[in-house]
DNA sequence: GTCATCAAGATACGGACCGTATCTTGCGGA
DNA sequence: TCCGCAAGATACGGTCCGTATCTTGATGAC
């Protein structure tokens, strides 16, 4: 019986666990017998402070993701967005279909831990669009008057459907997304009231 | 002991008593045990058939899935649009979203059974968008030359989105789809260039 | 420094379900 | 009529669930 791990220490050591364990077994077959046997602890422990695995992976997934303040300006509408994607996949990819699927699933009867997830993962991203947006609009390049939050977003729900079906997002999907179908879309409502 | 059911007779009713038991205990807590019971039969039956629940849920659900073989023609790309996103909205809700991100979960890591399940569940909604298309072109209501395969199935990524995320479509959501991102979309792709 | 308190950790429980193997028995076809 | 096959029953070892109980180590108050 090695040290005695309390309070903050203990949780850190069970999420690391919870990470390693997500990682080689996949989440699947994730278990809290087996974080518990991995963290060296045991289950009345993990469950003392989780009421059950989709928290435990929520906390563990949040504390594990990558968030960045802002997106470097590239002084384009077009680049600018294709970053906010790139960083949107990042966070799916780490993550992985299955476990997004599997914390959608489960969140999707009960309408709080569905707002709980969607602030904790999708807010940021929003965000991040909107200040290209905005960015956007404060070089003149375009218009934000007709620019719908649906518009705003779409470009971020389109690659979350890509990854959410198919599993993955290409370059090539990303490049789609914006040219074929976000700025075109952006023309089409009037946001390029210059051109 | 009552009749002993064989082949057909007997498949039927176990896909009869798993949609019934879908319906009862959800999708989370549908198991094979359950579903034999229900059916009043016993596992080794239904394993001998389908190697998993997953395949088990797929062939269930397809069999009750309703196709439509055509839209009805309303004369206008927007409202044609909009009935096959209220025909797609059927069939999710049929389902429903925990079944769905189950389904997609547990395919998420096999390319073919993947494959099976988009061409089971996405390819006939993606067939009858394809039609809409092609009967505005048609009626010379848009050019489809700059459409893109990305375009045509926007409306029904975006839908598809919008339930995978909050498990639910309202009739405002597929309004907005149509007129805020889609039509603007085909728009600014110059697809309705006699305008 | 001592000690009371509280949580960590170990262990065990009943229960559900997994996926498989084995056996019998009823049904259908030759 | 009888053979063969699959339906159905049963049981198996196994894993994990979520909870209860108990011991023991660490902490903090004094």
């Amino acid at each position: 019986m090695t040290q005695r791990r309390r309070g903050e220490e203990l949780e850190q050591a069970i999420l690391d666990a919870t990470w390693e364990e997500f990682g080689e077994v996949g989440f699947a077959k994730l278990t809290i017998e087996g974080v518990a046997r991995r963290a060296g602890t045991s289950k009345p422990v993990i469950y003392r402070r989780w009421p059950s695995m989709l928290e435990l992976m929520v906390d563990c997934a949040t504390s594990r993701m990558p968030t960045v303040d802002s997106i470097p300006e590239t002084g384009a509408l077009r680049e600018d967005t294709i970053a906010v994607l790139k960083l949107l996949r990042e966070r799916m990819v780490m993550i992985g279909p299955a476990a997004m699927h599997g914390m959608l699933s489960l969140v999707s009867l009960d309408p709080e831990a569905l707002r709980v997830l969607v602030t904790r993962f999708i807010s940021h991203v929003l965000s991040l669009m909107d200040t290209v947006v905005d960015r956007a609009a404060a070089r003149g390049e375009l218009d934000p008057t007709p620019l719908t939050e649906r518009l705003r977003r779409l470009p971020i729900d389109l690659a979350r459907n890509e990854f959410l079906i198919t599993g993955r997002v290409e370059d090539e999907a990303i490049d789609a997304i914006v040219d074929e179908v976000f700025l075109p879309a952006l023309q089409g409502s009037g946001a390029f009231a210059t051109e």
